[in-house]
DNA sequence: ACCTGAACACCGTTCAAGT
DNA sequence: ACCTGAACACCGTTCAAGT
């Protein structure tokens, strides 16, 4: 005789999916066990079937955002596509911006990390780092990158979705047009420049800055 | 008629040294209001005549610990002195594993962090940077700092205080040793080099490299 | 194997009441 | 002004039970 089909064909696709939803609408604490549960229309432990516990449902989100497409072009330079694969991990991070606090929280220990520290050091080795510093080198490209989604993230103060980069401009602008001037006079001198600061154009200057100290070469 | 003394002479010191200290000994999660309430000897809710909500007590616990000591003496050039300033930060944050995801998730904008930006914008206006170039320059090592602190705590698998460095390293050389070295000959290769990260030198490296490439000056 | 109902031990926060 | 008791609406997780 056959066995009749489950109720629900859960999936931890199906699971993943609702969790990354509830993030990118309602932020990091949207993402909860009960939240997503309701959200595919099950018992809240019925999850368990599928992750051990929060904990492993988190690390799976992570995972499934760090996946970058494996490279099919080559854009340029050892310096040109270490720019392009750390802009395409920054971009995925900034559009779920509830996932980040999850990544910056566990070591960087899954397969995808390990894929994106392999694609590193060998373009640090094409550009002609010796491997202590090429390793070395990865390490402190991989520092900048989550140091700047963490902050990019960090600066939007509701949850959801990062709002369009106009807004954030003029929010910048706003809360750096009440620094003291007489306490903090350069702060409050390059403030029109700091406000500008949201996006790509900052976190590739900074980053190709890095660089050029990294291959011991004037910008 | 006097009036009779308060049953607890609760302060707002004692009430966020009772939380840090939950925080360094349990991790992130450690702090909670009603934990903290509880340390401190009073009902949950007394708390919320202190602080208006678990957010501000969070914003409070953040800015007590980026209070870094007024520089006294000078080390040297503008170089040692960003690095001398940093590395404070960073012992300090460090230090409070706890306090870190705190940090990560709300914006940079307490008085503390605009003293540490001025005095940053400073030291590479002395280095010769035009202002725009120290704004941005600041900002890439604001990042690079706060990504340092991130990518170091994370490591930690267990809540409270890190482990020490002779520990940290041996655990990272068991994880690195795993690495499979067919699909990752490079990091398989590295795995050395990269389990003695932890601590102050690499930071220290990763950081001159940067102003190796802010200032466009060979390392 | 997969799901549910019910429960346990927690949360942050609010409200009315006490002193 | 400051604190408490009690309650509300949540959590993650476990366990026994159902199919």
């Amino acid at each position: 005789v056959s066995e009749p089909p489950p109720r629900h064909a859960l999936t931890e696709t199906e699971i993943l999916d609702a969790a990354l939803a509830l993030l990118d609408a309602g932020g990091p604490a949207a993402a909860s066990i009960r939240g997503t549960a309701a959200a595919v229309g099950v018992a809240p432990n019925a999850v368990y079937t599928y992750f051990a516990d929060k904990a492993s449902l988190e690390r799976a989100l992570v995972e499934r955002l760090l996946d970058l497409p494996a490279p099919t072009t080559r854009s340029g330079d050892w310096r040109s596509e270490v720019e392009a694969v750390t802009l395409e991990l920054r971009r995925r991070l900034v559009a779920h911006p509830g996932v980040v606090p999850l990544l910056l929280g566990r070591p960087l220990a899954g397969t995808h990390a390990l894929v994106l520290g392999e694609r590193l050091l060998g373009l640090l080795g094409e550009g002609g780092l010796d491997p202590a510093a090429a390793a070395r080198g990865t390490y402190a490209i991989m520092v900048f990158v989550l140091g700047s989604i963490a902050l990019e993230v960090a600066d939007v103060p509701g949850a959801g979705a990062l709002p369009p980069e106009t807004e954030r401009i003029d929010a910048r602008r706003a809360a750096l047009s009440e620094v003291p001037v007489g306490a903090f006079p350069r702060t409050a001198a390059a403030a029109g420049v700091m406000a500008t600061w949201v996006g790509t154009e900052q976190f590739g200057w900074g980053l190709r800055h890095l660089l050029d100290g990294l291959a011991g070469r004037r910008p």
